[in-house]
RNA sequence: GCCUGGGUGGCGGAAUUGGCAGACGCGUCGGUUUCAAAAACCGAUGGCCGCAAGGUCAUGGGGGUUCGAUUCCCCCCCCAGGCACCA
């Protein structure tokens, strides 16, 4: 019989179905969580998903194999920008064209053969699912971490509220014009910043994680221990936050953000004029590395320490929000501070000396403290609890910690997204849609182009409702949310998705959860990621799941690129599309070129090369089988001979059982299976006896069961040619066994000062010994004299000349 | 600019984490087969010097630690991702 995919694949898919094989089962066995980030539908899947999904898949399928019972859901993250863009070009409906995608997507996730539990789909715009983002909202509102306040948006004359994508350069990328920054009203934030010491702490519980993530992720939270230090202007306080204290008697100026309160009393015009440009810069633009520019306030400020007076600038490198917006500038030990006085001509007081005089740069490491009052001579690390201390009993400072997370704003002033359950009452405030009236739906809607407020705003057939509290007129909310809440919580939505009265049962939480492996990229570090870490906390406080960290190992999948180097993506028109390669190469040969290419978490740029390669392997694979399961039949998998072999298949299945479980390299596996192969032809097989017999069908039975988990029909069809009964993922995954996979001899290399002068052969076990002995008898080391000889036990022999 | 990764033959990548650099594959070259080609199969294949044996250089660049460095340390260059309204 010839290779034939789609008659494999379709034979497979049917008896999949029928068995219901991807059924999420319920057994005492042990569970195992796989899940990968699930999709937005923006057209058909690309490369990009099906690398992703199919590296979920195979470890979903390794894990059906040693008989775990395996959650692996799919669903549609699909709420978004990108949904209102598409329904705006293309004069459709939001709904209506995310209907259609997913649509698309879905078939060719399932042409894949990818081992989803379909029954547990989710959909983020499923009014069934967004009935609990929004119950989801509430729990966060009923329990205080939900408030109201005022945010800066991108502001464009023509078009309005604008995402940060939509902002090209300070232009909108419609109509060009500039785009400001404006205040808006009212809008919704979730106190993210109370949760940073946690989340900050806790990221020592991720052992799974990838250590770059983590340290993401605290720097992102940014902890800083130090403290806040009240100068006196005129009266007033002016609070600067420092996490370098033991520096305060060298403080030549303090700078304010040009937002500070403060700030907005300064009446010189060119202080009002910095002020106004600096509203309208991007924090990037302000935070970049270069010239720093500021402004005289004018006035001046009292150091409580030793009572100096120094000027108080306006500077845009100092961030409002982060700190207390207040900054003393200590030029001798700061870079920043340093560059800054320079430009202006400010003093430069050196108070930490490291032997380092005359300044010609900052001076930011630690040293003797001078020049600093009653603390001169002490170490600067010293010196740090010491000012605290002593600001603190004069009443003028404190110590605090702070942290650059800062609060998550939920408001989006947008159609496509879930609405905000709130509803606003003239005399009761803003109250909690009740349970029973949730959801509150999402209108289909003819004008859902924003522009200034939500599109929703002018609907009063939305809009207009009654208060829960007083039952009086009443408004509703009329934004959605921002779409990383619908994303925050769809792993707990899986455990249980048909539930109609609860987001979940506590007692499916409490079998599926934590997730065991989560896939998806790195670029999620630290937003997605954080944020459904705080969801986790929350959800944990209130008793919902069981677990406060929702994942135990985290994997992140690399990007697949064109050939130039570009992400792929419909948006770039570079996409291509699985689809069409499936239909051509056949899904398994399209599987195994994606596994053979790279390690799973690396870039890569895709080639269409590896896909000629792989179908030579396969049918290679193909005509193996063929030719010998007849020559094994009735044998049972187990002999001796072909020792070469035996020991290559076992090679290869600790290759893989190793890819499976940690680093998903399944690229490795693949070159031992070609290794397999080469080792085959090279034994020129012809199985007389039992024993030879049982060795090669052993081998077989191994390589059967090894491929599955990354090329499944074939693994079925190999499984079955060799007698296998049922499915192959309902069998077992073979035990390896050491001793086959051992060599009787190693080769030992001898090298001359580290470079390689000759080699040995020795038996597997000699000692260090003997291996010096052979080493040192070998006729390439006739002239040497040895000063020393190194010697790793089955690695080499070093002679040291 | 800041944070996080990465840089190994013509190409994708491997290297048991300090121990033979280049596994395996792609490509290229040579051969077998063929009227011819494709396919398949066999062989060669990091650079330089050499007929060869062999020598020598080589993991972005420069320095260091070590008997030994792709791997550890310091400096520099280049590329990618993230930077809070793309998700």
């Amino acid at each position: 019989m010839k290779y034939d995919p789609k008659a494999l694949e379709a034979k497979w898919q049917e008896r999949w179905s029928q068995a219901q094989l991807y059924h999420t089962p319920d057994s005492p066995r042990k569970k195992y969580y796989v899940l990968e980030m699930f999709a937005y539908p923006s057209g058909d899947i690309h490369m990009g998903h099906f690398r992703n999904y199919g590296i979920g898949d195979a470890v979903a399928r390794y894990r059906m194999m040693k008989g775990e019972d395996v959650l692996h859901p799919f669903g549609w993250d699909a709420f978004g920008l990108p949904a209102e863009n598409a329904a705006i070009k293309n004069k459709l409906q939001p709904l209506d064209w995310t209907l259609k995608n997913v649509e698309t997507g879905k078939k060719t996730l399932q042409r894949m053969g990818i081992s989803y539990d379909w029954d547990r789909e989710v959909r983020t715009f499923d009014p069934d699912y967004y009935k609990w983002t929004q119950w989801l909202f509430l729990l966060l509102f009923k329990n205080g971490w939900a408030y109201r306040a005022p945010s800066m948006v991108n502001w464009c004359a023509n078009d309005g509220i604008l995402a940060n994508e939509q902002v090209h350069d300070g232009k909108c990328w419609r109509c060009h014009s500039e785009v400001i920054k404006k205040p808006i009203e009212n809008t919704w934030f979730f106190k993210y910043s109370a949760m940073a010491e946690r989340l900050n702490n806790d990221i020592d519980k991720l052992t799974g994680w990838p250590e770059p993530t983590k340290t993401g992720q605290r720097n992102w939270i940014g902890k800083s221990v130090g403290c806040e230090i009240d100068f006196d202007l005129e009266g007033k306080k002016l609070t600067v936050f420092t996490t370098r204290p033991d520096t305060t008697w060298g403080v030549s100026f303090v700078v304010i953000a040009p937002e500070h309160p403060l700030a907005a009393g300064f009446t010189a015009p060119e202080v009002k004029e910095y002020i106004r440009r600096a509203s309208q810069k991007s924090e990037r633009d302000r935070t970049m590395e270069g010239e720093k520019d500021g402004v005289f306030s004018g006035q001046y400020v009292t150091n409580p320490l030793n009572g100096d007076q120094v000027p108080l600038w306006v500077a845009d490198y100092v961030l409002a929000h982060y700190g207390t917006g207040v900054v003393m500038g200590v030029p001798a030990h700061d870079t920043r501070d340093f560059a800054f006085a320079k430009k202006y001509g400010l003093p430069v007081k050196a108070v930490i000396s490291g032997g380092h005089e005359p300044l010609t740069d900052a001076w930011t490491a630690s040293g003797k403290m001078v020049h600093s009052g009653d603390l001169t001579g002490t170490p600067s690390p010293e010196g740090i609890p010491k000012v605290i201390e002593f600001i603190e009993k004069k009443g003028a400072g404190r110590p605090t910690i702070h942290y650059k997370l800062k609060d998550w704003l939920i408001s989006r002033q947008r159609y496509w997204g879930c609405p905000i359950p709130i509803i606003h009452c003239p005399k009761d405030g803003p109250q909690a849609v009740p349970d029973q009236d949730l959801p509150v739906h999402l209108p289909r809607v003819e004008n859902f182009q924003p522009k200034g407020r939500s599109p929703l705003a002018d609907h009063p057939e939305f809009m207009n409702t009654t208060c829960p509290q007083c039952g009086g007129p009443a408004q509703r909310d009329p934004d959605t949310m921002d779409t990383f809440m619908c994303s925050s919580w769809y792993l707990y939505r899986y455990v249980d998705p048909k539930n109609t009265n609860e987001p979940w049962s506590r007692d499916e939480a409490r079998k599926w959860l934590p997730v065991d492996l989560y896939i998806g990229g790195a670029e999620h570090t630290n937003m997605h990621l954080l944020y459904f870490r705080f969801i986790a906390k929350v959800l944990f406080d209130t008793g919902w799941v069981p677990t406060d960290e929702p994942v135990l190992r985290l994997y992140h999948q690399g990007m697949v690129c064109d050939e130039t180097g570009a992400i792929m993506s419909k948006s770039r028109g570079n996409a291509i599309s699985p689809s069409e390669i499936m239909d051509e190469w056949g899904v398994d040969v399209c599987r195994l070129a994606m596994f053979a290419f790279a390690p799973s978490d690396i870039d890569i740029k895709w080639k269409q090369d590896g896909l000629a390669s792989a179908q030579r392997l396969v049918i290679r694979l193909w005509d193996f089988f063929e030719e010998r399961v007849p020559r094994v039949a009735g044998s049972a998998p187990k002999g001796a001979a072909y020792k070469p072999l035996r020991q290559q298949a076992h090679l290869l299945l600790k290759r893989m059982t190793a890819a499976a479980e940690q680093p998903l390299d399944f690229n490795t596996a693949i070159a031992e299976v070609y290794k397999l192969l080469n080792a085959a032809d090279a034994l020129k097989l012809d199985p007389k006896t039992d024993d030879e017999k049982g060795a090669i069908h052993e081998v077989l039975l191994i390589l059967a069961k090894v491929l599955a988990p990354m090329a499944p029909f074939l693994g079925e069809e190999f499984h079955e040619m060799l007698g296998g009964k049922g499915s192959v993922f309902k069998s077992s995954w073979p035990v390896f066994d050491a001793a086959a996979a051992k060599s009787d001899t190693i080769e030992i290399p001898v090298q001359v000062n580290g470079k390689l002068k000759a080699k040995f052969t020795a038996p597997a076990d000699s000692t260090q010994d003997q291996l010096k002995a052979l080493a040192l008898a070998l006729p390439e080391l006739a002239g040497v004299t040895p000063k020393k000889v190194i010697v790793v036990p089955g690695k080499l022999v070093n002679v040291v000349a």
